[in-house]
DNA sequence: CTGTCAAGTTGACGGTGTCAAGTGAATGCT
DNA sequence: AGCATTCACTTGACACCGTCAACTTGACAG
């Protein structure tokens, strides 16, 4: 803390936006909460003063969005990775999902601040997010495995994801199941399992009475072999 | 504000108690954002000083909570209504979520202060909430139209919903379909035939591939027939 | 009339985000 | 070489916040 710093050249000033976000990324993991991230402790830790923070950036509130957002890219290079390693298109989009929980869980407070706060309008966060579901989605119903507006099923994917690992995180007191992924799998399937039917099912269909049971009964039984799953 | 109060006498302490509720309730609907709740705030529409909250409330959160909760027995009444019109468990579960969805667009504040803020254990609205959607998926259980831990079951269907608002409320700017019942509808339709088929099908199997769409297509003639989704 | 105790107030402390004005060194211009 | 400008940053303040210790007021009991 308090580090010594030179005052940059003419042309350097860009170099402080960099410390200043280097100081409230280790502050944000330090603490494990965004309440830590005031604009005096960051400045201290950057050494400079406070309102200097203000050159950079015009308030805490985007100083707090923006180094957040620092995170985001690990998400899509490991969207990118994991689905890319499968061809069939659902399982693609159900490791996209997995890999959305693990990174949601994995950087909760990012996750929090740009995903589960009262954003003005549409954090990039969450538009970063949607996109990358959306366009696994979209590549299922080009397969014609599923059917419809892609970014509408894709929102109730998001959905259920979001609603999963937020819940999580949140309430972290909660009696969920010991293992988390334990959660997040049975959401992943119950997501694309449903989004899989209900886009076949006429729009005012409810979910099954007794006598359509059979029915599930019977196409599940089609589905017994067991396929591999890792995600 | 500034309401001329006069000094209760000994034993009325707790009337002060309600009229700080009450003063806070407002606040919280007139500005429609917690943050306009502050101690000062809050005791000035009392009529009373500052210091005086803490008469009844250890800290400004417990106030929060406190006020918030206030609205939580209106879900209790509402999805018992709701849900008691019809006999069909898994209709009387969609109607449960449904309402949810409802009630949580109609208390954004009330319902983000409680389920989407770091609630150091778990918050009792949290609880609430998951208690009714749990006891709904335990009739369908019971029925055998759903199969499995009925608490497993209903954290899914809880994260669906829970993701579907959240989301609404949080990124109020984000392209979503300009009737919000639309997404929640498809939400309830996509938990509802996801967690029915789930149940059935072996652990580790994934959505449909192409081979076994038809499956699905077969299966979704059975439903063809348009049956009444009032909820 | 006096003592007691609950109910509520006063005044302060340390902390916060934010802003207007000032400083000081490096640079460009003549 | 010397002056003026401009960039990078600091100083000092303001208003507001949650919270606490100490004080006051008023009603009742004896």
């Amino acid at each position: 803390m308090g580090a010594k710093r030179t005052k940059a050249r003419p042309g350097e000033g860009e170099k402080l936006r960099e410390e200043i976000l280097g100081a409230a990324e280790a502050l944000l993991g330090e603490t494990g909460t965004d309440e830590a991230l005031t604009l005096r402790a960051v400045a201290q830790r950057t050494g400079v003063s406070t309102p200097s923070v203000y050159l950079h950036f015009p308030n805490r509130d985007a100083l707090l969005e923006a180094v957040c957002l620092r995170v985001w890219d690990e998400l899509a290079h490991r969207m990118r990775d994991r689905a890319g390693e499968v061809d069939d298109p659902m399982r693609a989009l159900s490791r996209c999902a997995r890999v959305y929980a693990r990174f949601a869980l994995d950087h909760p407070v990012q996750y929090r601040v740009l995903l589960m706060r009262p954003s003005g309008g549409s954090s990039p966060g969450a538009v970063a997010c949607f996109r990358y579901l959306a366009d696994a989605t979209a590549a299922c119903v080009r397969a014609g495995i599923l059917r419809g507006e892609p970014e509408i099923l894709a929102m109730g994917l998001w959905s259920a994801m979001h609603g999963c690992v937020s819940l999580l995180i949140a309430q972290p007191g909660f009696d969920w199941p010991e293992e988390p992924e334990a959660l997040i799998d049975g959401v992943i399937r119950m997501a694309g399992l449903g989004t899989a039917l209900a886009c076949r099912v006429p729009r005012d269909a409810i979910p099954p009475s007794p006598e359509l049971a059979a029915g599930l009964d019977e196409l599940a039984t089609t589905w017994a072999g067991p396929r591999d799953f890792t995600g």
